[in-house]
DNA sequence: CGCCAGGCCTGCACGC
DNA sequence: TGCGTGCAGGCCTGGC
């Protein structure tokens, strides 16, 4: 579920509540995510003081002074904040338990998630060192998006879904993206000109800002984690919107599958 | 029952 | 030879 907007709206919804405070300990439930969980998380997270709560792409970096949690959502994961006693659920795979009493509570049915704990620069760990530069970063802009494509005549869809171009865009903000920039998803991304990876750029970043406004998109499970649900999913232009009007000129959006993966465009304001 | 779902890694066959 | 590419499959549960 989660792509960048999702995991920012996590980020920002927990930050005031765990930065400075010390970690009591871990309560681990399920070790068996996508890569098992540290065995020893509770020793290594025991005492230890949150430093700072970062993102990158679509993983969660939780700084802890003598190593960094770094947390990924995969498609159904959701942290939130255990209000009350809520006893823990069935997917309920770890709690974050603060010396102040708030527990914060990993939840993930598919379990395509996962945590690690990293010393040193987590950005150096092999899942993070391959990714491409921060939507919102100011070096991430046209020219570079149009450099980077040059060499790939994969359909311009998938590229953006390449976290190794630019970080953080999944399924639905690519979709959303490309409509915007009135290009077709599967046009090749090395045939796409400067103009285009100029506009396409602008419209990444108005996207995922707009999401993040939103709360990110609440699709199936998904909620903040103040529990509440983002509305973007009330803003989508094309996802999930197969033979209904273009919000633009009214023609039909036509779904179709790219490499396993659900495109919806109009077959009129998006051309190759 | 089969199919679908927001992610992402791996391995394979293929063509340049 | 060695890329990049396009697939398929795997990891899981739940909803329709």
């Amino acid at each position: 579920m989660p792509e960048l907007p999702e995991v920012e709206t996590t980020r920002r919804g927990l930050e005031p509540l765990l930065i400075d405070q010390q970690i009591r300990t871990a309560i681990v439930r399920n070790r068996a995510l996508r890569v098992p969980v540290p065995r020893d998380l509770p020793q290594l997270l025991g005492d230890a003081v949150i430093r700072n709560l970062g993102r990158r792409g679509k993983y969660l970096l939780i700084d802890c002074g003598r190593g960094t949690l770094i947390l990924h959502l995969g498609m159904s994961g959701r942290l939130w904040i255990v209000t009350g006693n809520a006893p823990a659920g069935k997917h309920d795979h770890l709690d974050l338990v603060l010396a102040n009493g708030t527990v914060v509570r990993l939840c993930d049915p598919r379990r395509f998630g996962l945590v690690l704990w990293v010393c040193g620069d987590p950005l150096l760990h092999p899942l993070l060192c391959t990714i491409g530069p921060e939507p919102f970063a100011e070096h991430f802009d046209g020219s570079l998006l149009y450099s980077a494509t040059r060499t790939r005549s994969a359909s311009i869809k998938q590229v953006l879904m390449d976290s190794r171009i630019v970080a953080g865009i999944g399924n639905i903000y690519a979709n959303e993206a490309l409509f915007r920039s009135g290009i077709h998803p599967a046009m090749s991304a090395n045939r796409i000109g400067l103009k285009r990876c100029q506009s396409l750029v602008t419209n990444i970043k108005k996207t995922l800002q707009l999401a993040i406004d939103a709360g990110g998109s609440s699709l199936r499970d998904y909620v903040g984690s103040d529990g509440l649900a983002g509305n973007f999913q009330n803003q989508f232009m094309v996802y999930g919107r197969a033979s209904n009007p273009c919000p633009q000129c009214g023609t039909p959006i036509r779904g179709i599958r790219q490499g396993q993966r659900a495109t919806f465009y109009c077959p009129r304001c998006q051309s190759r």
